[in-house]
RNA sequence: GCCCGGAUGGCGAAACUGGUAGACGCAAGGGACUUAAAAUCCCUCGCCCGUUUUGGGUGUGCCGGUUCAAAUCCGGCUCCGGGCACCA
């Protein structure tokens, strides 16, 4: 057969268009896999990254498809963000008609690398079906008290009149504008994320198997659980008549209470109350409330760089172990979200403490003694014995902290608590397209969820975006409305939410017929038998974010009682990314390559043989020229051999004795691709030692000439690289089998079975010789066959041992 | 700084639970076919030494250990990649 790619993958992509072949069923008693590929950004064209992510998902569902199971591989679009109004700042476009535009296209593209997406399962994040279900959600957790209102110190572009995420502040300042970016106190929605810390973390355990290590890692460093005591700092009399008897204490944690006999100042925040107090009421120096300030000033990212500095308050607190007065300072190295903005600091076992007293010459402590020498001139943070710490001295730190804690809790002046790093989700954006947060300010009843008879609440169409405010909130009318409780005249918010909260639950809604879609976000019976998604595949990138907020939407759509399952994705699949030239290929380095121009030059089944050929599936990629060209030409051979093959219409049958020694290799070869198609699906995916093995096999048939093998060969590799390289072997399973070797093929063990085996002779573990033995032979004949194929090594030396590894190898060892 | 991950030919990579290192492919070199080119086919291909041939030594980032046997296990380093970054 001559290859033409372009004929065959045109024909195909329109059989299976036409036929439908490849929706999910509804029979809920069948076997199922949900295998999903993470929903692309429509940004305008696909890149390589989303070849490799896509194809990968792709051969993973052909393959259980062809085992029988109901499978369910959809597509959708992660479609609001921001650049589709940047797009619109810069060339004048509406974001809906630049999204929807580009979705259009990319869905062409995909759809020519022969994608077996279900077609009617398809939506936009930004559809105004999927928006009123969101918002739906929303105001459910809203009414379980899983979103409150805060404000918080955001970044903030005045030129822009907007907030800004992190990753929008280039080196202090604007991305877009270039202008300074100031620290602002701004109200915002949150998602209670940290009520499902602990479980979130617990869970990690459930994902132990399927997950990449390095990502459960992540996350629970990103969770951050740590265990301490909590306790009360009580001010001094004389401290607490500066603070006109306002304040009696206040809090700390530590997670070292072994070392409190060290503590020789406490440090608060920046933000701490006290110290605004201290600073509104004037009761610190000038100079004091400047440097103060000044502190206040810089950004959570900017402080963490910044050396150590701080001001003494001139206020005291009582050590609540030695009744001992303690210096109060203000440190910029606290954070005030964090274990109540305050710390019993212990230069003598804290790194961050020692630099601060030596900056400010504080008392320096010691009261752990371990192997390392304190000498004073850098904190020990190790464990060990506790010394000049009263009744506790002598105890080791672990038996220490209990034993303080304790005493605490008994004196019922502290506690033992968990921390965690985990913040709540901030998910206000003063943006347009995006999904309204379908809430209602109103001078009487405060803030009201909308009626759920009245969602979605969908953006206007009318609007001009210049990049300055928020262009809801510029809109003449679209924020006045009534109130949903007392109808009198109320402003609706008009922050959108952040699109992590669409990516958060969209995997449930594919689950669900669309004919539901209008009633509900996604059907409980549907969801409950397809999650959890069997497995997903994405970049790395997405690790944290979009991965931990998955599993806590999962978590509060349980609890809200939507879905059974507490876990979204059981199976977790990192791909690599795709390098050019050693580096991640982007327009800014010109290092891109266009898989448009790719598929137009050699086909989609070339562009996903290389992709998948090139290197395991969670590795760096670095694309090759010259290796495309390799992968091209083997399909040109697969389809010139395949006039070896003979029609038919079942598998032939073949008396394996019969066979030459090479026939018979190469059918051994052919079932060890077989066997080996098996193996690569429980997890690793190693689609590259796979295709390696059915060039073995296509090699080892080259080198005999009986045809039935031939066919049998072709009959089972056109199964095997079906996932891989889907056009060319439908187009040739076709032909030669009416498509019907394209189901679960079952393996021969008996082409396993072989009357000689080759066995290794080594000497002391190197290698000598190799002798091949009937596969029954014994023990001891093999030796004996063996040491005389090494006869010339073993003379003027005694053998002190004999090694025989059945199959494998026999070892000598002389002396 | 802390936490992960990785290091195998000129290159991408294989090697099941420790058991013949380098499968498969790319590149390179040589040859066949051709008027020529493309395509295709055949041969060679870790490094060093030797040779007419058979061969020998060495080799999986470095140093050491365990073992009959180590790319694989253990200890200590080096380098590269990633994540977190003052979380008390």
């Amino acid at each position: 057969m001559h290859y033409s790619p372009v004929e065959v993958e045109k024909k195909w992509q329109a059989h299976w268009d036409e036929t439908n072949a490849f929706e999910p069923n509804s029979d809920f008693s069948q076997k199922k896999k949900y295998i999903l590929s993470m929903f692309p950004y429509p940004s305008g064209r696909i890149h390589m990254g989303h070849v490799r992510n896509y194809t990968i998902g792709d051969a993973i569902a052909r393959h259980y498809r062809k085992l029988g199971f109901n499978v369910l591989h959809p597509i959708g679009w992660d479609s609001f963000g921001m650049p589709a109004e940047n797009a619109a700042i810069k060339h004048g476009i509406h974001p809906k008609k630049w999204t929807y535009e580009n979705i259009d296209y990319m869905r062409k593209e995909l759809s020519s690398l022969g994608l077996s997406f279900s077609k009617t399962r398809e939506f936009a994040a930004s559809d105004a079906l999927y928006t009123k279900h969101e918002q739906r959600i929303f105001i459910e957790m809203f009414e379980k008290g899983l979103v409150y209102q805060k404000s918080a110190t955001l970044n903030w572009c005045n030129t822009c009149q907007t907030v800004l995420a992190n990753e929008q502040v280039e080196e202090g300042c604007c991305w877009r504008c270039d202008n300074p970016v100031e620290q602002r106190l701004l109200p915002g929605y949150y998602l209670k994320i940290t009520h499902y810390a602990q479980e979130l973390l617990d869970d990690c355990e459930k994902l132990r198997e399927g997950w990449p290590s390095q990502v459960l890692t992540m996350q629970e460093n990103w969770i951050g659980r740590s265990e301490g005591l909590e306790f009360f700092f009580t001010l001094s009399d004389a401290s607490k008549a500066k603070l006109d008897n306002q304040f009696e204490s206040y809090k700390v944690f530590t997670t070292r209470p072994d070392t409190i006999f060290g503590v020789s100042y406490s440090a608060l925040a920046p933000e701490h109350p006290i110290v605004n107090y201290l600073m509104t009421h004037k009761l610190l120096s000038e100079d004091k409330i400047a440097q103060i300030k000044k502190m206040q000033s810089v950004g959570a990212r900017d402080r963490a760089q910044a050396p150590k500095e701080g001001v003494s308050l001139d206020i005291q607190v009582i050590h609540p172990l030695t009744g001992k007065e303690v210096p109060v300072w203000v440190a910029n190295f606290v954070l005030i979200e964090y274990g109540g903005g305050a710390v019993m600091a212990v230069p003598a076992h804290d790194e961050r403490d020692f630099e601060f007293a030596q900056k400010y010459h504080l008392p320096i402590l010691q009261s752990i003694e371990n192997s390392i020498v304190f000498d004073g001139s850098c904190a020990t943070t190790e464990y060990g014995t506790l010394v000049n710490s009263g009744e506790f001295s002598g105890l080791d730190s672990k038996s220490a902290q209990k034993k303080i804690i304790a005493h605490f809790e008994a004196q019922q002046i502290g506690t033992k608590v968990i921390n965690y790093k985990l913040r709540d989700w901030g998910i206000s954006r003063q943006r347009y397209w995006g999904a309204p947060i379908p809430m209602i300010h109103c001078p009487q009843c405060g803030l009201v969820p909308e009626k759920i008879e009245n969602l979605p609440v969908a953006l206007p169409d009318d609007v001009e975006i210049k990049g300055e405010g928020n262009p809801l909130d510029k809109h003449p009318t679209w924020k006045f409305t009534k109130c949903p409780v007392c109808n009198a005249d109320a402003i609706r918010e008009t922050d959108t939410m952040d699109t992590f909260f669409q990516s958060s639950w969209y995997f449930l809604r594919y689950t669900t017929d669309p004919s539901f879609w209008n009633d509900v976000p996604f059907d409980k019976q549907s969801a409950n038998y397809w999650m959890n998604v069997d497995q997903y595949v994405g970049g790395i990138e997405h690790a944290i974010l979009h991965l931990l907020y998955s599993r806590f939407f999962t978590k509060v759509l349980r609890d809200l009682g939507y879905v059974n399952c507490d876990e979204p994705f059981a199976n977790l699949l990192t791909q690599g990314m795709v390098l050019k030239d050693g580096s991640k290929m982007s327009k800014s380095k010109g290092n891109t390559v266009d898989p448009d121009a790719i598929i137009k030059e050699y086909g989609a089944d070339t562009a996903r043989l290389f992709i998948l050929f090139a290197a395991p599936p969670q590795k760096e990629l670095e694309w090759n020229d010259s290796a495309v060209e390799g992968a091209f030409r083997f399909l040109k051979k697969l389809a010139l051999k395949s006039e070896n093959a003979f029609v038919c219409k079942e598998i032939p049958t073949i008396n394996h004795d019969d066979l030459s020694k090479e026939s018979k290799y190469a059918r051994k070869k052919v079932y060890e691709a077989l066997k080996k198609s098996h193996d690569i699906y429980d997890g690793n995916y190693t689609f590259n030692t796979l295709i390696a093995a059915c060039m073995e096999a296509l090699n080892a048939l080259g080198e005999q000439d009986n045809k039935v093998v031939w066919t049998e060969g072709y009959f089972i590799l056109l199964n095997v690289l079906e996932p891989i390289i889907p056009h060319i072997c439908w187009e040739m399973s076709e032909t030669l089998f009416g498509l019907i070797n394209l189901s679960t093929i079952e393996i021969k063990e008996e082409v396993f079975v072989e009357d000689t085996m080759i066995l290794a002779v080594t000497i002391n573990g190197k290698k000598r010789a190799e002798v091949e033995v009937s596969a029954t032979i014994s023990k001891e004949e093999a030796l004996l066959v063996g040491k005389q194929s090494v006869s010339k090594w073993l003379e003027g030396f005694s053998i002190v041992k004999e090694i025989y590894v059945a199959n494998k190898l026999i070892n000598l060892v002389v002396k």
